[in-house]
RNA sequence: GCCUCGGUGGCGGAAUUGGUAGACGCGCUGGAUUCAAAAUCCAGUGGUAGCAAUACCGUGUGGGUUCGAUUCCCACCCGAGGUACCA
């Protein structure tokens, strides 16, 4: 008994010798890669370029969870088949490491932000290296590194010092401005620039005061001082975005939130919208993520007009007022105009007796946000002015009202109101007994206004009767033009972006302030690093955090930071206390991995002139209208700087698709406050209550004492079985810690590996797609690695044999069939369609019981891009002792698939009923004539004559009748 | 409202230019192996009827084009994401 104990124990153990051990084989070669370092990248080969990038991620104190390493999974595959496939690859990671969670844990807990970033990175650097990424890190960089923001900072000082030539259509520098200003004054120039910038001849200029001369020029810098609306919350002495405010207080603590102006940096982006619009098609991007920047940028063409207010009694001045309209050929159906209740003409212009309705309708609308304007939709609100003004052909009077569906932030916030060819127009006239003229030939605007473009003829309109939109629209422009009341103009709704934050834990503006103008820190002195400060919240006088920095002063003698008590606004000056937002690190890094370490400059020529851009950008979708677009925005920048080669960084993207939890639930009976199993809730009134998902196991049953221990306010409480279990209910939701849904990788690793996870991620579904996570499948990718192993394990025991005879037939065909696949699926990025194409090639070969080398060893390099760490043990078991990474992808041969029959489908009238195996080269009506006289077709047929039989050689036979 | 993406078994999903719907995997059912379990292996698994051969139905709904439609066209319904009352 003892002895057949002993045996069985050897058994065991030898069987656990030979068998697919994940742990040692990937933390084996984890650590060969390293030290090897596999992955670098030169930048000089006579291999072609490859450059895959990840969006990096921002180092959250929770670390990864299965969601997150979707697209690096993804990007790596295609990484590392690249290098199979004879590319130079660079695929480096790094991180974006400036944030706001970070700095709400330093006001929480006082810890340095730079502290707690440094062990979260650690934490993903563990988590990333665990799954067995290709990845260059010797080019890592991290937003925060003062080496690396020296060059967001240096970027910075670039666009202070450069305008925009409209003539030219690219970025030129300043100090090509100022000798035209001093020889012509500003008539001659085309640049973008604010809108109030005044005109001034070449003797203005000259007698301009230093001070005033810079304050001219900020209004043609790409980046410039600007005042701008923001939502400002008093309590936490903060500016808060949009979706940082609910229902008008803000998320954090619920304060209320004031809009108001202060002084920040912007980015005259707007001054690229066309060439953010026309570079959409030069690049291979998602198409929804091209719309929604299309979108965002929302060009529209059309005409700007002005229109004279009519002087009266109170008034005696005329004022202009400017609009712009899409549909300039419906003028002569305006009956009156609407101002934004913003417009700086409402105060003027409001008669005595409207005075106090426009007043309090003013007030009103200042009380609701941009958001609670919108969603209010159907409800239409304004009040009458009092003034009238003047139609540019008409010379008719029009009444002036004001309401709040004109956006002070879009046109120029006023628009002429055409009642019968604009909705909203038709409504407010319709809401306020406005007359709505007819200007359309053969159209009833009795019940709606018709803003059909096509269709339009024009009628009752002077000189427009019987044109069409498009010729009534060219038509009214010269005219305008004429008589010099209005232009063509082309009008985008993308808006200069806000770049500065009241934060600590961001890129420090290179500024300081020399009679409250702003001057740049020389370049040589770079980076200007953030300063230590006592505490991370504003100021008591509401300045940002850096305000409580003592040594925060800028000695422009010594070009140093010197302490705050030296300022004498002589040498010694303030510096900028915002920092810059989070888009700022994250519009270069694409440029810097190409040459990460260079400190003389931002990035070598030699090395963006090797690299160019990024052959393959993977990332999510989310950041359509932000990241996605500022990036494009600086690389313009760059390429018209003549540092970048190409004018767009990345030429293909692809957005992965969200991985997305199974969230648990128990359910709270309302009344009796007893927990209830998922079966006993219809019919019942209860509270669902998340329950963390590593407390319930795959057969949705809860492990009770364990969510009692987690959540001890349930310490107490009932909980209702059904057939003695708990069973929770499921949703599919977000992924997200606060959800409790979220599944570790860490834990995954542990127990099936790291190659069983890639696979297993790649196989749940196509990449750009949402799928939902359910951690029981993934014993079905675990268990073919196993038969994976198994095949190149078939000695004694379970040892690696492999035979040197030549292969079979029909293993050089899956073997064949299987490159093809593979390989057509990773160009077409369908990894999903790959993992089951190996599936299904292990199975074959096991059933063919193939051991031949000549198969197997192709086999592990087709497969080392998705699972490289078997790859990479079996290559070496195979007798290789270097790296499988860098092995030549095999061929795919034809040859091996050529068929000599087809099993033919036969249908009848579009429906499959049997098969029947014809030669390939028999000729259609033999084929016809076989089918026709066959048993089971006249079984099929009982009797009928068939109308038509259709052959398709290879394909199918259909007979009809 | 508009824009975008999607809707196929119990579940994730597959189906090249219109040509065998449901590949592959999970789950489930039955069996082998085992003292037992895990693991592994074998068989079955869209629905309905039938012992079976087989028949009928079946890709969100309703139409259409076609010898043949998950695939193309028209109308609609539902879900997800985005967004701008944008003149």
């Amino acid at each position: 008994m003892i002895l057949f104990y002993f045996a069985l124990q050897v058994n065991n153990l030898r069987r656990t010798i030979m068998s697919y051990h994940f742990k040692e084989i990937e933390k084996k070669w984890q650590a060969y890669w390293a030290e090897q370092q596999t992955f670098k990248a030169t930048n000089e080969s006579a291999k072609p370029k490859y450059y895959v990038l990840d969006m990096f991620p921002y180092p959250s104190g929770a670390g990864l969870h299965v969601g997150h390493p979707l697209g690096y999974i993804a990007s790596d595959i295609y990484a590392r088949y690249k290098r199979h496939k004879g590319f130079n690859v660079l695929h480096p990671q790094g991180y974006d490491s400036f944030g706001l969670p970070a700095e709400q844990y330093a006001i929480q807990t006082g810890q340095h932000p730079a502290l707690t970033t440094e062990e979260n990175i650690k934490t993903y650097r563990r988590q990333l290296d665990q799954l067995g990424f290709s990845f260059d890190w010797s080019r890592e960089v991290r937003t925060s590194d003062p080496k690396y923001y020296k060059w967001t900072q240096w970027v910075f000082i670039q666009l202070f010092h450069s305008w925009y030539d409209n003539e030219a259509d690219k970025a030129r520098p300043i100090s090509d401005l100022i000798p035209e200003f001093q020889a012509s004054g500003n008539s001659s120039v085309n640049a973008a620039c604010d809108e109030d910038t005044p005109h001034f001849t070449a003797e203005q200029w000259k007698a301009f005061k230093d001070k005033e001369q810079q304050q001219i020029l900020l209004k043609y810098r790409l980046t410039y001082l600007a005042d701008t609306e923001v939502n400002w919350c008093p309590a936490l002495g903060t500016v808060l975005a949009n979706d940082e405010i609910v229902n008008g207080v803000s998320e954090r603590g619920g304060h209320p939130v004031v809009r108001k102006k202060m002084t920040q940096w912007s980015m005259r982006i707007t001054a690229y919208a066309q060439r953010l619009l026309d570079g959409l098609d030069t690049i291979d991007w998602p198409q929804p993520l091209k719309d929604a920047q299309t979108n965002w940028i929302g060009r529209s063409e059309g005409a700007s007009v002005t229109f004279k207010t009519v002087p009266s009694a109170e008034t005696k001045e005329s004022y202009p007022i400017d609009v712009f309209t899409t549909r300039p050929d419906t003028i002569f159906g305006a009956s009156f105009m609407t101002l934004a209740p913003e417009h700086e003409l409402v105060a003027k212009i409001t008669t005595s007796e409207q005075k106090a309705e426009v007043d309090a309708y003013v007030e009103a609308t200042a009380k609701r946000s941009e958001r609670d304007r919108l969603s209010e939709v159907k409800v239409v609100t304004g009040a009458f002015t009092g003034a009238y003004a003047e139609h540019p052909f008409t010379a008719e009077p029009i009444p002036i009202w004001i309401g709040d569906y004109v956006l002070a932030g879009y046109g120029t916030g006023a628009v002429m109101s055409v009642p019968c060819g604009d909705q909203r127009d038709y409504d407010f006239a319709r809401n306020f007994g406005i007359d709505i003229p007819n200007i359309f030939e053969g159209v009833d605007i009795s019940e709606e206004a018709f803003a059909n473009k096509e269709r339009t003829v024009i009628a009752n309109s002077d000189f427009l009767n019987g044109l069409s939109y498009k010729d009534a629209t060219k038509k009214i422009i010269s005219e305008l033009e004429k008589i010099g009341k209005g232009e063509g103009k082309i009008n985008y709704r993308l808006r200069d972006a806000v770049f500065s934050r009241q934060r600590y834990w961001g890129e420090p503006f290179p500024v300081y302030y020399v009679d409250e103008m702003p001057r740049m820190i020389a370049e040589e002195h770079l980076p200007l690093k953030l300063p230590e400060v006592a505490k991370y919240l504003p100021t008591e006088t509401g300045e940002p955090p850096l305000g409580n920095a003592k040594v925060w002063a800028w000695d422009s003698k010594q070009s140093t930071v010197v302490s705050n008590e030296l300022i004498d606004h002589k040498t010694i000056f303030p510096l900028e206390l915002n920092t810059m937002p989070g888009w700022a690190g994250s519009s270069q890094y694409f440029n810097r991995y190409m040459d990460p370490h260079n400190e003389e400059a931002i990035f070598s020529k030699e090395a963006i002139d090797y690299w160019k851009q990024v052959d393959l950008y993977i990332g999510g979708i989310e950041h359509a209208t932000g990241h996605l677009l500022y990036s494009r925005f600086w690389q313009k920048f760059m390429f018209d700087l003549g540092l970048a080669p190409v004018e767009e960084y990345a030429k293909k993207l692809i957005n992965q698709g969200m991985i997305l939890g199974n969230s648990a639930f128990v359910y709270r009976e309302v009344e009796t406050n007893q927990v209830l199993s998922a079966g006993l809730i219809s019919g019942k009134k209860v509270d669902p209550i998340h329950a963390d998902v590593s407390l319930v196991n795959t057969s949705n049953e809860l492990n009770v004492e364990g969510f009692k221990a987690w959540r001890p306010e349930f310490k107490d409480a009932e909980f209702v079985l059904e057939n003695g279990k708990f069973i929770v209910g499921r949703d599919v939701e977000k992924m997200s810690k606060s959800k409790y849904n979220v599944v570790n990788p860490d834990a995954i690793c542990q127990q099936y590996g790291a190659d069983s996870l890639r696979l297993y991620e790649m196989f749940l579904g196509p990449l750009e797609q949402s799928k939902p996570w359910n951690t029981a499948g993934i014993t079905g990718v675990h268990s073919f690695l196993k038969k994976l192993w198994k095949l190149y394990h078939t000695g004694p025991d379970g040892t690696f044999e492999v035979s040197d005879d030549e292969p079979a037939k029909e293993n050089l065909k899956t073997l064949h069939k299987t490159i093809k696949k593979v390989e057509e699926d990773i160009e077409d990025f369908s990894f999903n369609t790959s993992v089951s194409t190996f599936m299904i090639c292990v199975n074959e070969l096991s059933a063919q019981k193939c051991r031949s080398r000549a198969i197997l060893e192709p086999l592990a390099i087709i497969l080392s891009p998705y699972a490289p760490h078997v790859a990479e043990e079996l290559w070496e078991r195979l007798g290789h002792n270097s790296s499988i990474a860098s092995v030549a992808f095999p061929e795919f041969d034809d040859k091996f698939l050529v068929e000599s029959t087809k099993e033919y489908p036969i249908s009848f009238n579009g429906k499959m009923r049997f098969k029947l195996e014809f030669p390939l080269d028999m000729p259609r009506e033999e084929i016809e004539a076989a089918v026709l006289a066959h048993e089971r077709t006249q079984q099929q047929l009982q009797g009928r004559t068939p109308k038509k039989v259709i052959v398709v050689p290879g394909k199918i036979v259909n007979v009809v009748g």
